[in-house]
DNA sequence: AACGCTAGCGGACCACAGTCCGCTTATGCA
DNA sequence: TGCATAAGCGGACTGTGGTCCGCTAGCGTT
């Protein structure tokens, strides 16, 4: 789905283009807080928001659209503390400890809404890396491990391990605990190399 | 997709049932090498086996373990050379020697196999994490990375940056050769923590 | 206030994955 | 060779994501 739906573009909104649209947000935020991401139907959220099913396929472009969309405002949080928020997670810390700073505060992110990204990340093969999100996380990281032999994939490579599916998958299989120990250890070594 | 699906069980199968299996992956591999995996749909392939859809579910559980069951021949082969090949793939290697040796391997497999293989892990969330050779694969690595604070963990974080979709994504982007540099380098950094 | 233009609407429509169940037929046994 | 049984078959059916296009109504203009 192309970034401009997703932030509000300069050609001005139309007034019932506005109201649909939030329509649309909560009562997809009502049904997938009630029944969970995967049991809700785009044909249930468009009627609960009185909406055709045209609109809510225009306005988000597709089921993972919408998840990126309810995202959107926590994902915004998260990259404002990370530009001008508070070290180490903001500017002013080494490299050093930023980056598994930031890697800490993703995990929570992910722990938190799981359900959400994971739609948003595998709807279709390739849409996590299509995100504008991913693409800012990817930056900020390679400009973080400057000095390693390849920061842009070991940017991409601590990435995967932040991946929905993956931290869904181990979740469950090793505990939060030891997944954030790993997930440190990991954020620790990946620039050494 | 159960694991019974994908190899022969013991309570031997009916010849036309065998038939069908074999008519099925004939045309599935005809369809898919000739039209992309993305593009065939599973009504396509039942009738160009000349069998009813329900015998191709029945048999492959969904499209992915279709996929699965097209690249186990392959997988398999893999899984040998790892078992009992020759080092520094097979055992008498270091282990310093056999997972950079590993890595490298199945990234061959996979930028050969890359659409099948990504229909075969992202169908289904999670779906990935569930295969036998995942497993397999996962079972493996921790064993040779015996020494790390968490090998187990440190097996899942290395399998992540083999996963399709993320090999998929990158290869584009990055190329082959900087792509398999950077997955060695990982392979070499990743033990040592 | 009336008008024309176009962004936006909505639901009929399509293709596809996956299920179900009554029928067929291979197989083991007598 | 004929029979009983259940494994296997196949295609009609369902629910879902996603598209399309003729109609509606908000908004800028006069």
């Amino acid at each position: 789905m192309p970034l401009e739906l997703l932030r509000t573009p300069p050609p001005k909104e139309r007034a019932d283009a506005a109201r649909n649209r939030a329509a649309v947000l909560e009562a997809a935020a009502r049904l997938f807080a009630e029944h969970g991401v995967e049991a809700v139907s785009m044909d249930q959220i468009a009627a609960a928001a009185g909406v055709g099913k045209g609109t809510l396929f225009r306005r988000f472009g597709d089921k993972s659209g919408l998840a990126t969309a309810l995202l959107d405002a926590r994902e915004r949080a998260l990259q404002e503390a990370v530009l001008a928020g508070p070290p180490p997670l903001g500017p002013g810390a080494p490299a050093a400890l930023r980056v598994p700073a930031f890697v800490d505060a993703y995990l929570d992110y992910l722990v938190a809404h799981l359900p959400l990204v994971r739609m948003s990340e595998t709807s279709t093969p390739g849409a996590r890396y299509r995100i504008g999100a991913y693409r800012f996380w990817h930056r900020h990281l390679a400009i973080l491990l400057t000095g390693s032999a390849d920061p842009e994939y070991d940017a991409h490579a601590l990435l995967a391990a932040l991946a929905a599916d993956h931290v869904g998958a181990l979740l469950p299989e090793l505990g939060e605990d030891r997944l954030r120990a790993g997930l440190r250890r990991l954020a620790h070594s990946v620039p050494a190399s």
